[in-house]
DNA sequence: CGTAGGGTTGAGGTTAATCAAGTATGGTGG
DNA sequence: CCACCATACTTGATTAACCTCAACCCTACG
């Protein structure tokens, strides 16, 4: 049924480096899914019968208050995971996830997940790993969002997201927004206006050069002052 | 040398019925530990060599920014866990923790206790549940921050709590605070005076009735619309 | 009885949301 | 290739929620 182990879970970090015994198994179980771009992964309340992992494009994770506005608590791209706390409480998913751009996904039944996990405590600690990853970042998003004004959000969304891409920040490094401003906005807890308002602001301090989706690194040294952690 | 098994280890929804072989095990790593109230536990960045349970008292999680505002993510009360990611992920505590009163914990040593995971399933189940409960904490907390404004999340907190303790809130039920007010507050995001000013809004409104730690809630209805999830 | 810590109240300031237009941008069909 | 549309983004003016600062109160406890 499945001929060969799918790429993604070789290099997702979840399964990553696993004896090639696990990764058969999970293989066994995993079922590809795609997904056009904007369209409804699933509903914050939905019930949750595993979780994903995306092997390309990318997925926003976001809750919706009552009255339609959206905070994103993450932007999940490929090789990592989501949804996994479902499969271990309440059976419903916490959040809602929608495609950023049409991707490719791995679908992880839970029963069979959870068989699995149960005579083989390797991936049980790899998806431990995964949870405490999550939990780490939401509870610094906490943090930043409770604590810090937008501009210091920023500041610090840029300084994370390019060492999360390999990149050591030097005057004139150019960094390329991989999602629109609005989505970026919202991940930071703020509105489109107030993003907007805030790289003026950088630039105009000459520290950032603004054009689309390019931003130039005037000055690094602006970049690092004590995050969270 | 551990002649029995802790009571905590019976009664944590961690650990709850789990086969006696298992508590053993579970007993024969675990450290009580006693602190005092207002101690420190650890801070965040702190080498993390294991994680807890609260037996008596209860523990504040919170983090702290650079200017020294606080926003509490947890009071962890008896039976609960605390700081399980830390031996999962980093190796670092991402968050502080202070006891609120004098409380007696259980430590649990990282090294024996991954031990223990690798070969016992069922445990690895429990963690991760756990672990997953933590983080569906944390992503309604963003939510709650970010898109409810403070009169929201206290009602929802009130809400909420009263659920965790068994209470249907009905006219005329008498809810105890069993934090400060000022722990609350952090907890909810904002500061002692707007949170003072927003009980006595809601008190104004005819909903409550608020005499020291005490709160009754005069028309049950106000609680509930919609919460997180 | 006096002090300390927690809690409350008031006045004023600030950040960021909202409302309301505008201006790119990018894909589509003519 | 261009006109067109929808969407994304920007900008400006106004508003509102909440934080800050400062003073005061109150209750517990030595």
């Amino acid at each position: 049924m499945t001929p060969t182990v799918p790429e993604v879970l070789l290099k997702a970090p979840l399964f990553a480096s696993l004896p090639p015994d696990d990764l058969r198994r999970l293989a066994d179980i995993a079922i590809p899914r795609r997904c056009e771009k904007k369209k409804t992964i699933f509903r914050e309340g939905d019930r949750a019968e595993g979780f994903f992992l995306v092997s390309a494009g990318s997925v926003k994770i976001f809750k919706l208050s009552e009255d339609g506005k959206e905070q994103v608590l993450h932007i999940v791209l490929p090789g990592q995971s989501f949804a996994e706390a479902a499969v271990f409480e309440g059976g419903t998913f916490p959040a809602h996830a929608e495609a950023l751009e049409d991707s490719e996904l791995v679908f992880m039944p839970k029963r069979q997940f959870i068989e699995l996990l149960e005579r083989n405590p390797r991936i049980a600690l790899r998806m431990m790993a995964s949870l405490s990853m999550w939990l780490k970042r939401m509870t610094d998003l906490v943090e930043s969002i409770s604590l810090s004004d937008v501009e210091t959000r920023l500041v610090r969304y840029l300084s994370e997201d390019m060492r999360n891409r390999g990149v050591t920040p030097k005057d004139g490094t150019v960094y390329e927004l991989d999602v629109g401003k609005n989505v970026l906005a919202s991940r930071l807890g703020t509105v489109p206006e107030t993003f907007s308002r805030t790289l003026k602001k950088l630039q105009e301090e000459g520290k950032i050069r603004v054009k689309g989706k390019q931003i130039r690194i005037l000055k690094a040294g602006f970049l690092d002052p004590g995050g969270p952690g």
